[in-house]
DNA sequence: GCCAACGTTGGC
DNA sequence: GCCAACGTTGGC
């Protein structure tokens, strides 16, 4: 099991629409690391979600439901998943009380904020559903 | 292969 | 709206 972190900019595509869709290819991402990323996922891994430009909270956790094949916009670079909603976070854990947490302190989003598609330590993802918990 | 110029992202 | 960080491009 892996635990990752994937960026939307909610003007772009919600958490709610998410919710609303069911399922979401994610695809239309344009980096190297991401792209990685995208393709060491594996079914069943779980993801947060988190809102950027907008909110700047993880709003809740996704499911990899397929694993990594060719973005239909560039397949013979570019990689797609397809994830499903899992849990909404009870309260949203924003950026600033990551930022302010030490454990979280080598997190890819923290150390690296422009990288859209992050992996996580099982302990990093532990804590921010812990922080998640609090209000 | 280096590096300057430029574009994009995203927090503030 | 600004700017820092980062990636990409292209001239040399």
């Amino acid at each position: 099991m892996n635990y990752w972190l994937v960026k939307s900019e909610p003007n772009v595509y919600a958490w709610e629409q998410f919710q609303t869709d069911k399922v979401a290819v994610w695809d239309g991402v344009r980096n190297y690391l991401a792209r990685n990323n995208l393709r060491a996922m594996q079914k069943g891994d779980l993801v947060l979600f988190y809102h950027s430009n907008i909110g700047l909270e993880v709003v809740g956790i996704a499911k990899v439901k397929k694993t990594g094949f060719p973005d239909p916009a560039s397949p013979d670079q570019w990689t797609a998943v397809e994830l499903v909603p899992y849990k909404k976070l009870k309260h949203p854990v924003s950026l600033k009380k990551m930022k302010n947490c030490p454990e979280l302190s080598n997190m890819g989003l923290i150390r690296q904020s422009r990288l859209s598609v992050s992996a996580l330590t099982e302990d990093e993802f532990n804590k921010v559903l812990l922080l998640s918990q609090e209000n």
